[in-house]
DNA sequence: TCTTGACCCTGTAGCGGCTACAGGCCCTAG
DNA sequence: CTAGGGCCTGTAGCCGCTACAGGGTCAAGA
């Protein structure tokens, strides 16, 4: 597997924990470097490139996207970036996450709520029915926009 | 705007609150009805569609996928459904939303960890992105697939 | 009556972040 | 020499919309 001049693309998906496709896909848009060819066109791998691809699924796990991690790396490569940059990106997502909580801690009491209202009985009655039906509006929105998480969080209001 | 049939696409947008891409996205799916027409071809919709695209957007609103809501539609159109069939769904989408809060629970603790170590410094050393660079793997993996959240909620084992 | 502008129509392409294929080449073990 | 695994490129699909482009329709004002 291994050849002289580096890993093939296997072998770092293995090593990185980052899938195939999507070390492919990671080059494609820019996120990892062109890396260089065998002799027969097959990708080659470096330690770098296998830090790299640790660096971008360790911040993906962290809920960064890919455009906040192209931000991260690109103070990276230039060796150009101060702490203080860093951590400012890290308190943004920091403040997001904690929004997300807050709202879907609204979400999960809705929930509970609706779900408490049923009886379990056989008529097509149900409380959680109802509520979806009502058309009063939300009292509480969505704190800002939540792009990386498309299905809504915003709450109903106390009924 | 209101035709003796029945109110415009737009007029029931604003009174349901579902975005007029959205009703006609909704309509292709399958889940709104395909409406009457007026003569130069309209759409005409009344009092029964509000109700459902409120339903709809309720539900949105709570985080359920348009599976899910596609789910409860039938039970509601087939007026089959009991109370605890709706309750299962319910409970089954509370539980989701629990996973989700203690995964970006945990994702909140390490951020606000890698945070803290931030001194602010000019130098190129930056405790978030040396942990970031850390190839070790997560200890906690995500609760379950979570497809509605497509950023990864996993999250860095305990320094 | 004509014109403006708001509304509506269909159809298609794009978003993020992948994943899954199709149809091929390459490489190694038996 | 053949079988199988790996690798290649390119494209299409997933969700839940949103944003066009390129047209038709309708009502109010000059």
């Amino acid at each position: 597997m291994k050849q002289k001049n580096g890993l093939s693309i296997g072998e770092s998906s293995k090593q990185s924990g980052v899938n195939i496709e999507t070390i492919r896909y990671y080059e494609k848009i820019g996120v990892m470097p062109v890396p260089d060819r065998s002799a027969s066109g097959y990708r080659l791998y470096g330690a770098d490139h296998l830090k790299r691809l640790s660096f971008v699924r360790r911040s993906r796990q962290l809920g960064f996207s890919l455009d906040e991690i192209r931000g991260l790396l690109r103070l990276v490569d230039g060796h150009a970036y101060t702490c203080a940059q860093v951590r400012e990106l890290t308190l943004d997502h920091l403040a997001e996450i904690r929004r997300k909580i807050a709202d879907l801690k609204r979400l999960e009491r809705v929930m509970a709520e609706m779900a408490a209202q049923c009886s379990g009985d056989r008529v097509p009655e149900c409380a959680v029915i109802d509520a979806l039906f009502d058309t009063r509006p939300p009292a509480v929105e969505p704190s800002g926009r939540q792009p990386p998480m498309p299905t809504a969080t915003s709450v109903m209001r106390r009924r």
